[in-house]
DNA sequence: TGTCTTGTGAATGGATCCATAACGTGGAAA
DNA sequence: TTTCCACGTTATGGATCCATTCACAAGACA
């Protein structure tokens, strides 16, 4: 609007939805109205339906001709092959990373490590571990393979808020021990062993999500 | 105009930009022309910009701001990634999909094979290669993985082409016995058996795609 | 002669307006 | 009272028009 208005209008709208969504402000199954949101951003419909778009192709929301666009609700069988997926490919992100991770990168990883070991909250949680994780991403350069594995996180992050809300920080220091072996692994530039660690916590995580049905709305 | 309008403009755009990429017609490197794309249809420019942004969802085709839409170039790092995406998801999605093809879809998915080993013609092959493949994926119910894996498929195809044409059908019977071992395997409900000779059949065909530095234009 | 600058053209991005399809509501008839 | 049909409202889909930005080329100055 005042300032920075240089930036694409669909992208500035795409943002605003993808946070929304992102932070559950938007929750599984909620209707998405064009005209709203661009009222809302100051923005013609426009650059709301190509946003759209964008955000279909991210996994964050559904668009059915004629009838609109809704965030997408999972089941249980869903957000397990999600994970499974994440089993599989971030692997192979990881071993794609890591030998261009340099010194300053590692050290920056341990950093969000550390903060995560200090927040509690839910919320900061989310996002320092998703930040965790991306960044040790962050030296894969195949845009094809980010991109999947962006959408994947995007798909599921709704049901990781659930199930932390539900489960409470009692067994935080599993995630806190399993980050701190994957760390180790990634400064010895074990590519073996930090795959064997990802692995693990990627696989742990989706058994104990799975094993709380009331994540999920509908359907057991 | 005349007659079928009814489907989504978008839609129609869409799948004629598939096509022609798809079959080679605009290859990579090559600039789509909104416009151009417009009146060859009798569409409006709209629709075509919202077809490209699909298109760029399912990995067809790149959008740079300001600067229009290409069909993106892979190196060889590039197609070599995004065959071992194919090695660690496609299992996956045979796994899911095995138990919901029923004897119907099994004799379908062998009537494919057995049509692949009557076509020497390379764009025959090509597309029946791809039936045979998803058809061995249709029971697989998940969009999230069925998707990444048509999007592997459509990023890779124009380097499958070059390097079909290159190779020639001289070692085509390597791939009729993989395909046949793994119809066995699914017609014997063995999973891990399909498994296994799916990720030799793609491991086996990038490891030979690779090994052609001429099938990618710029860089080795 | 080489390089920087500026201008012109073309293509993309965005906004407004119109057509169409879906949903809900109200009324009438059985 | 219930059911079915018709109408009106609402939201999406599409087309045309305008603004902006990028690219290329021609020219001027060092």
């Amino acid at each position: 609007m005042s300032e920075p208005a240089h930036t694409a209008a669909s992208e500035r709208v795409a943002a605003a939805l993808r946070e929304r969504i992102l932070s559950g402000e938007i929750s599984p199954g909620s209707r998405i109205l064009q005209e709203e949101v661009a009222d809302r951003l100051g923005a013609s419909r426009l650059p709301v339906r190509e946003a759209l778009l964008m955000l279909t192709a991210e996994g964050l929301v559904t668009l059915e001709p004629n009838k609109g666009a809704r965030v997408p609700i999972l089941d249980r069988q869903d957000v397990e092959v999600l994970y499974q997926m994440r089993e599989r490919l971030e692997p192979l992100a990881l071993i794609e990373s890591l030998p261009r991770l340099d010194d300053g990168d590692l050290a920056e990883i341990a950093g969000i490590q550390r903060r995560i070991e200090q927040h509690d909250d839910v919320r900061e949680f989310l996002a320092l571990d998703r930040d965790f994780h991306m960044a040790t991403y962050g030296g894969c350069g195949i845009d094809h393979l980010s991109d999947t594995v962006t959408r994947l996180w995007n798909a599921t992050q709704h049901y990781r808020r659930a199930f932390m809300l539900i489960s409470g920080p009692g067994r935080r220091w599993i995630v806190n021990a399993e980050h701190g072996l994957l760390v180790d692994a990634l400064q010895r530039r074990d590519a073996v062993d930090a795959e064997r660690y990802l692995v693990g916590h990627i696989r742990r995580t989706r058994l104990a999500l799975v094993a709380h049905p009331e994540v999920f709305a509908g359907k057991a």
